[in-house]
DNA sequence: CACTCGTGGGA
DNA sequence: TTCCCAAGAGT
């Protein structure tokens, strides 16, 4: 029971046969412009205008950017440049003044320079061709598309974070839709689904679906156009899909730290401000001391040539290693202690320090760190801190 | 190609 | 609180 809607008939002429055409769907963009009509957006400050230099800088504004964030700047930003030309005219510092507050400030820069372009190059004028603006700085393949369809009318695919979201949902796209091969893939979609006609109803469409009922969660379903045909809707995954940006696999890193401590004093060094730990007290690290790849002996050397400077080698023990993990990678330590029966007294020795282990309790030590002392010189005082 | 780039808001 | 990520592009 499908009504024909608009100019959206069947071409009686050209078949506008792609490659692709096992992904087109005449059904889709009828629903998506159908609905746009009735129920999207179109009071929006860069909508009801061909005007191709509004257009374009709303464009810029919203990558990566929410509508409510935009439209302070949007007006302000074309109150004090409101054509290409002022803008390119403009110095570099008036344009980052009224960009600041927006973030990702190479779109600025890449603002300023592209309509510097548009005036030298193109006589002011944006042109229409999606593979022209695609060359300009700042636009890529979705905002050329946009800038072509709204200000041009160009049949033109946009994919971007919204029309991500829509279509992972009605064709059950699975993988996350950053990757490149599921963005290829998504891409095609866009390309086969594009409507022969009302491409700018169509492309504010999609938008509008993604911005305001297929929202990342709790999408209202129940007044989606496209809820017949979702195949997430279907299967009760509109929860899941699309999937969420995989977290990257914690690096792992190895360390082994020493306990080089007579009877009552432990040797610590003072870290870097900057980088992990930054500014605290630690315990020394030589490089990884594996048992299972080296002869006792060994070890022994190792640990001899390292303490040896702060004072006399007594005995050494293998401590129980253990894995800290922070937020970017994991840590393993594989702690050693060396006991000293004297130390040296070295004064200034950059930036190691003899710390009284009575005192233990206040150092400003990393939590695992201090975890291990408490351990290894069992001060119940720590316990409490 | 995976990563970086800002800021504000929602869950 | 903390995490995720929103009308992506450049590297």
């Amino acid at each position: 029971m499908k009504q024909v809607v608009g100019a959206c008939s069947a071409p009686a002429g050209g078949t506008g046969k792609s490659v692709a055409a096992g992904l087109a769907d005449p059904g889709f963009s009828e629903a998506v412009i159908r609905w746009q009509k009735q129920h999207g957006r179109h009071a929006l400050p860069w909508q009801n205008t061909r005007d191709a230099y509004r257009i374009w800088l709303s464009e810029i504004m919203l990558q990566q950017t929410q509508v409510a964030a935009v439209i302070p700047y949007y007006q302000r930003f074309l109150n004090r440049f409101p054509d290409v030309r002022s803008l390119a005219a403009a110095p570099s510092e008036d344009v980052m003044s009224h960009w600041s507050g927006l973030g990702y400030y190479t779109r600025a820069r890449n603002l300023h320079r592209c309509a510097q372009r548009v005036v030298e190059q193109y006589n002011g004028a944006f042109p229409s061709d999606p593979g022209l603006l695609a060359e300009l700085p700042g636009i890529g393949r979705s905002t050329a598309a946009a800038i072509s369809a709204f200000a041009y009318g160009t049949r033109a695919a946009i994919l971007d974070g919204n029309v991500k979201r829509v279509f992972c949902r009605v064709f059950g796209v699975e993988g996350y839709p950053g990757a490149k091969p599921v963005e290829d893939l998504l891409w095609k979609r866009a390309v086969a689904l594009l409507p022969q006609d009302g491409v700018e109803s169509y492309t504010q469409g999609l938008m509008d679906l993604g911005a305001t009922l297929c929202t990342r969660s709790r999408p209202a379903c129940e007044r989606c156009p496209l809820a017949d045909r979702c195949v997430a809707r279907a299967t009760g995954r509109t929860h899941l899909l699309p999937e969420r940006k995989p977290k990257k696999a914690v690096p792992e890193k190895s360390t082994t730290m020493m306990i080089v401590a007579d009877a009552d004093h432990v040797l610590l060094e003072q870290r870097p401000d900057s980088g992990i730990w930054g500014g605290l007290l630690t315990l020394p690290e030589i490089s990884v001391l594996e048992p299972a790849d080296l002869a006792s002996g060994e070890i022994e050397a190792a640990l001899y040539t390292a303490a040896e400077p702060y004072g006399i080698f007594d005995t050494y023990e293998r401590l129980q290693p253990f894995t800290h993990v922070f937020t970017h990678f994991k840590l393993h330590v594989l702690p050693y202690q060396v006991c000293l029966t004297k130390r040296n007294a070295f004064a200034g020795q950059g930036n190691h320090v003899w710390y009284a282990i009575a005192r233990l309790a206040d150092a400003p030590l990393p939590a695992p760190v201090k975890k291990l002392l408490l351990a290894v010189f069992r001060e119940p005082d720590l316990l409490s801190r």
